[in-house]
DNA sequence: TATGAATGAGATTTCATTCAT
DNA sequence: TATGAATGAAATCTCATTCAT
């Protein structure tokens, strides 16, 4: 066969992939994975049902696929590969990004997260994927600061994980419309309040 | 009937319906919610699978009942009625605090949170119950600060679930065994290092 | 023990009994045979659960003492055992006795008759119990004023089924609400209608 | 889509519907509604169970289309299209229609009239599609005669229902057994009694 | 004898997965 | 490769019946 009708195919393959994958994200988003059906999953996709099998092995391989998409998604963070010197537009710009991050794909992501306590091989995955390629550079970044002088002797490590569970929580509190008083607090606010926080205690 | 009959006819029903929930949160824990299946609740329960539904009435009312069970244990917390004046002393009891209880329920606190993201009313009832009892005590402690002048006029609710989101996520890699270098970083370390953070932003 | 002391007994056994049963019937109009629990029969009856199977050896044995206890009301129609000379009377008494114990009993006897297609032996004991002490006089009925040459030589058998099919299912329109019609139709009317069709055949 | 490849598919699915509908119509015969489990309506019908519910939504939804499927072989009773001008002919072809009707369906019927006591919908599913289509006619057979001077003024829907309730009493016990005496009593002999009967009140 | 909590068999229904077309 | 009807295991829940008190 020639390479181009190889990558013809290839191409096909993966946008079919793709298209199921997506409809699978918008099922598990509005039901969670278990309440999610094949059935309905295939009619979003605009494929039969079988169709999913020629692509993914089961059900679960779906959100175990999903998170590699969405790695894909997160890990073009420029902000991280190319870091800016002023740690307060640092933190500022990572934050908003995170934001924006869990603003489109949170509802993907959340029928994931709610697999993690069950699933280890998803856990150990999600924290591969999705979370290291983020923590590990910021985590970085404090050590270098740190090494250099910059900012205080802190905890890289702890602070890191504190600086994404601020994050993450807020953003929870700023989207899920739980708590009315959310709806008084602009996104700037709310990053500039946890950016202060982390300026605090790491900046001399 | 008897008062004193009345009273350990009820004291035999509370028991039972304990014994049906630490049955099911263990089986919870497990498996998660949707795989965990009845039978096998009613057998860590040592009860016949029908028993359970002469206490519940559907498997999702155990999930309901386990909420209400961790709510009254969450209250019991007397830092909070009685906060300490000084900050770090109660940042630091409330932080060892909510570790302590994410160490001893998150196993069953988990598949209650896996199930917010499909179903509203848990939602509703695990905010109600069990995030703003612990968090609107601390708005409160925080914005007395900020009016007595102790504290800068930081946001009272951003900095709080920053504050929750930060034990949390720390807890979880704490717990989880995911990052193996949480085995070399102490509880102690790890608040005394939250603490610090919030310390470096709220006080003057 | 002493007589008395036995008919006492017994007449407390019998008590329970009905008060068990009326319970039952209440609920088995309501609900139909399968639908009926026994939890509901008990409340109903205003005993415990376990009590009725003190009286009675299993929920379908309830039925079949309905069939007992509708048969001993049954039987009081002194109109068959001491017959009207004048067939329109007794025919027109009959009718009017087998309306009101339709609109009486007729709850009762439903789920009675529903369950005669799949329970042989209750199809049997309604038959003996219940069709037959009516059907057979008035056979004789009409087979005495044939051999008196009162009445045509009609078939006895097929004119009296057809005698109570004819009032059955009218009364059954009448009791029913389920064609309209049947409100501006009174009893007076309808069992007139049906006499005149009886003394129409057989009347020379 | 070709309409071919339509139509075929169509017949499939109304050919699988029938095979279950005959199936679950065998077993409710054999044990009534209630008793006949799914498991056994499968396997009399050569499907596994989980096909009854790619064509029934439940077990219930099998009565009702039960119901559909009489009325259809039920309306096609010529006799009340073109009704013959001789009351004589017209009530006894009518009558053996009916006995015919009850030969062959009445195990399909049965069940369905055991569920009408405790089933409203199904009582007003069945009062429309079964009993109306042929008592309508009858009914407006009668009342022309009755406008053009040959019948007497009978009430039309009182004698209508004591017809049915004559053919369909004396159906039961010549189909049943219960009365050995049937066993004597000819078909033709019992419709040409009901007939006289009819005709006497009728005809002047 | 009365109770009612406990039982567990059994029923209905769902749905991931297979496979013939 | 795509389809979707068929499958049947498995899950939740009900409820007649038992039995210790």
């Amino acid at each position: 066969m020639l390479d181009d009708a190889m990558d013809f195919k290839e191409q096909m393959v993966e946008a079919r992939r793709t298209q199921i994958l997506m409809g699978a994200a918008q099922v598990f988003a509005k039901k969670g994975f278990h309440r999610a059906t094949t059935k309905e999953i295939a009619r979003q996709a605009g494929v039969a049902e079988g169709t999913i099998y020629n692509y993914f092995d089961n059900k679960r391989d779906l959100l175990m696929a999903m998170v590699e998409m969405l790695a894909t998604r997160s890990i073009k963070v420029t902000i991280l590969e190319d870091p800016s010197d002023d740690p307060k537009e640092f933190f500022s710009l990572l934050l908003h990004d995170r934001y924006q991050l869990l603003k489109d794909y949170g509802h993907i992501m959340a029928p994931m997260i709610a697999e993690i306590f069950s699933d280890p091989d998803l856990r150990e995955a999600i924290y591969q994927s999705i979370l290291m390629p983020v923590a590990d550079p910021i985590e970085q970044y404090i050590q270098r600061r740190i090494d250099s002088g910059e900012f205080k002797p802190v905890n890289p490590i702890v602070i890191t994980r504190a600086l994404i569970g601020s994050i993450v929580l807020n953003t929870a509190f700023q989207l899920s419309g739980v708590d009315p008083r959310y709806e008084m607090i602009s996104v700037e606010a709310m990053v500039d309040q946890i950016v202060d926080m982390f300026l605090a205690v790491t900046k001399k």
